[in-house]
DNA sequence: ACATTGCGGCTAGGCTTATTAGCCATCAAG
DNA sequence: CTTGATGGCTAATAAGCCTAGCCGCAATGT
């Protein structure tokens, strides 16, 4: 029997290739194994458990989705670097539904650990430099901003919205709401 | 062996105990047969399977907050009724999450059969009566709003905000986004 | 070259869960 | 009192996660 040469990373990169294509609820050690062509006992020699390859598919996505926000928001500051920042975190989500919808399981929610999260923060906050904010006023600015994007995002990818109107015009509105009320954010403690 | 009265209803209250005290997670079969006082396969009388039960339990929260929403808007319009839905939705997540967060993983997405959110979106199109938009500005409107509430309900719920700021003053802010942005909806093909 | 050691496969098997099949008691209606 | 539907039950299957324990390959040291 020859050795088929596994890594974490290889594992991790089948679970996503899953979810890719059927949602995260075909994401089984089974069918990890099967698509990586090894039986199911051997992943437990590169991942601990589900729990934990969840995980770690929630951190290459967490990944993923950082890099195209700063390739995003690189050069840009104020509204500009916002609006880019929404356009590359929904374009992700389009591209990639089941992926994202695969982190939700997860339900880490350790930010300690996850040091990926905390990446992807860093950049929303930087997004947000150009609105003269502080302390508390950021925190509160970036939590409407992430529940935008992210209650958007959720509701696409679970085909949540039902009618034909244009889904890019929708969006662009929740972007002009987000943009005109950030400054907003000044003086909330 | 005495009839235990069990019923439709019964076996979802049963789902629904289980989702408030363990999350999705813990809706399970044998948990709801054994809080029912009846053995697993027994359930099969009155539920057809498990996905019906997620979908009965995810009617069932659809229809408590429906009933909260349209209490909260009522004999109120524009700006104040958006406002008081908006907190209505959240005191329902932040008193029941196990609930809310229950009602994802449902993934049904098949809005002609779900009549129950049909209603929840009648109470939101009701609430933004006051902006004057028609047909598809409404449409655009109505999912910023849900992409706002949804996406802060769901963060929260599941412990996404990390920091001790205040959540109220949070949502308060992401309330003035939503409110100061609506007018804009006008002129959103 | 060759022994050693550890890593990465494997099979076997246990436990939980969903689901089906088929049996039997209860209860309501005639 | 019979009858028939209804709602329990046990038994059994399949799928999924996970552990235990075996064994070959390959890298390493002598």
């Amino acid at each position: 029997m020859p050795r088929a040469g596994l890594s974490p990373a290889a594992v991790v990169d089948a679970a996503v290739a899953l979810v890719d294509a059927g949602g995260p609820g075909a994401l089984t050690l089974a069918a990890v194994a099967g698509r990586a062509g090894v039986a199911t006992p051997s992943l437990y020699k590169h991942v601990r458990n589900l729990a934990e390859l969840r995980q770690l598919v929630t951190v290459r996505v967490l990944e993923e989705l950082t890099e195209r926000l700063g390739e995003a928001a690189l050069g840009r500051s104020g509204d500009d670097a916002v609006r880019a920042l929404m356009r590359a975190y929904r374009s992700y989500v389009v591209e990639h539904p089941g992926r994202y919808a695969a982190m939700d399981q997860s339900a880490d929610a350790q930010p300690e650990d996850n040091a990926a999260g905390e990446r992807l923060l860093a950049i929303i906050y930087a997004a947000l430099r150009g609105y003269a904010l502080e302390g508390s006023e950021l925190v509160h600015a970036a939590r409407c901003l992430r529940s935008a994007v992210h209650g958007f995002a959720v509701l696409e990818a679970a085909g949540g919205f039902g009618l034909p109107e244009d889904l890019e015009a929708s969006y662009e509105l929740l972007i002009a709401m987000v943009v005109g009320g950030l400054p907003g954010a000044r003086g909330v403690t």
